[in-house]
DNA sequence: GTGTCAATAGACAGATCTGTCTGTTTCGTC
DNA sequence: GACGAAACAGACAGATCTGTCTATTGACAC
């Protein structure tokens, strides 16, 4: 059913990158799953490689999708915003298709080669916490690069977690966390500026 | 420099593979890389994989000793442990030669098998939050597991972070966290107990 | 010296992987 | 029906990987 080939290549080896690692799946492996001729594959991407990179581009675009819509769909203020990104990850390390971070699975794959698959991965985390440190300046707080760090390491540290032990509810103990450290520097940060403890007004309460 | 042929072999393996990744690593290499003939090899360890199962398991004796070592040298209480733990780890991702959990990266490297290797992983993961969960019970916590995963999550949070980004200074994030919780939890707990706030004891202030 | 045994050196088999090449088939357009 | 481009089918080269095999070296006990 491939209305797109190159799309229906793509899609096929990210599938199979994601279930069974990038070096465990082989050109074979993919052009027999997704019955297409060997030189059809080689015809859009003239090499492995440039197939992972493609699979890791559309990881990052399906990603920040994901994430964007967790957050904007409902009118959140930033903090609020900040909380529903781990909806979201909660929300993905719940499929049963989950293996954990492609980025970070693929820089672990590729260790030693400081090439463009490395660059892939540690750019769409670069780009991930400046999301997050955008959204902790817009609810401002006083180190919004601090809390940012904190929240992606609880992000990442969970991710981990849920693909060494699935299911072992980690996304939820890292919101627990988030939680506690938006209110303490919500706290902090009206302290200094106000003088005085401003509601608490994260509510959101998903799980 | 051999002193033990068997032990040799391990240590030359042990570090490609961590350095390189275990997959990156052929038999070959270790041979070259160690100076020893490759039926020597053969002869101690009957295939690669009882060579990645015995460096899972020095890994994992290593680490066990330095957290160990670092927890019980001086007389800290279970809640300075704890932070010691932190500090131990903090050392580690400051090491030149850092490049990741060695069981985090098997794990994503044989990502389908559901083999000795995976198996391996997550146990040394499984006795490492027990470790922390004793810690946190001496320390007379209301909730001690969902007070060690939170731990395991940032302690595994900041380690994955330092390998995509060397020298972020993640782990001191994840210790500052850390710091936070252990306050809060304890109030909560002396409240439920005692009725009024304790002395905040974690002064080791090693960052 | 001689026998024994661990270790070496390196060829080898068989499998697998990436990437190329050669035909053949299919299908839309004229 | 005829043409041409796209896709298929699969053999193939060359590299690499695991694991085995043979022949040789070297050291130590007797």
């Amino acid at each position: 059913m491939p209305r797109n080939l190159k799309d229906h290549i793509l899609q096929t080896a990210s599938e199979l990158f994601y279930r069974h690692g990038i070096k465990a799946t082989g050109i074979d492996t993919i052009v027999k799953a997704s019955g297409i001729a060997k030189m059809s594959l080689y015809k859009y991407y003239p090499s492995k490689d440039a197939l992972v990179l493609a699979y890791l581009q559309t990881s990052a675009d399906c990603m920040r999708n994901r994430i964007l819509t967790g957050i904007n769909d409902k009118n959140f203020n930033p903090q609020e915003k900040i909380l529903a990104i781990f909806a979201v990850f909660d929300e993905m390390v719940a499929s049963p298709d989950f293996r954990g971070c492609p980025f970070i699975n693929a820089a672990v794959e590729y260790a030693d080669v400081d090439g463009p698959i490395q660059q892939a991965a540690a750019d769409f985390y670069r780009e991930f916490c400046h999301l997050l440190t955008d959204l902790a300046r817009q609810a401002g707080y006083s180190e919004p690069e601090e809390l940012s760090t904190q929240l992606s390491i609880l992000l990442a540290g969970a991710t981990t977690r849920e693909q060494i032990h699935k299911g072992s509810g980690a996304m939820r103990s890292a919101y627990k966390v988030a939680e506690t450290l938006l209110k303490i520097n919500s706290a902090e940060k009206a302290l200094t500026v106000s003088g005085k403890t401003p509601l608490n007004r994260v509510e959101i309460n998903k799980f």
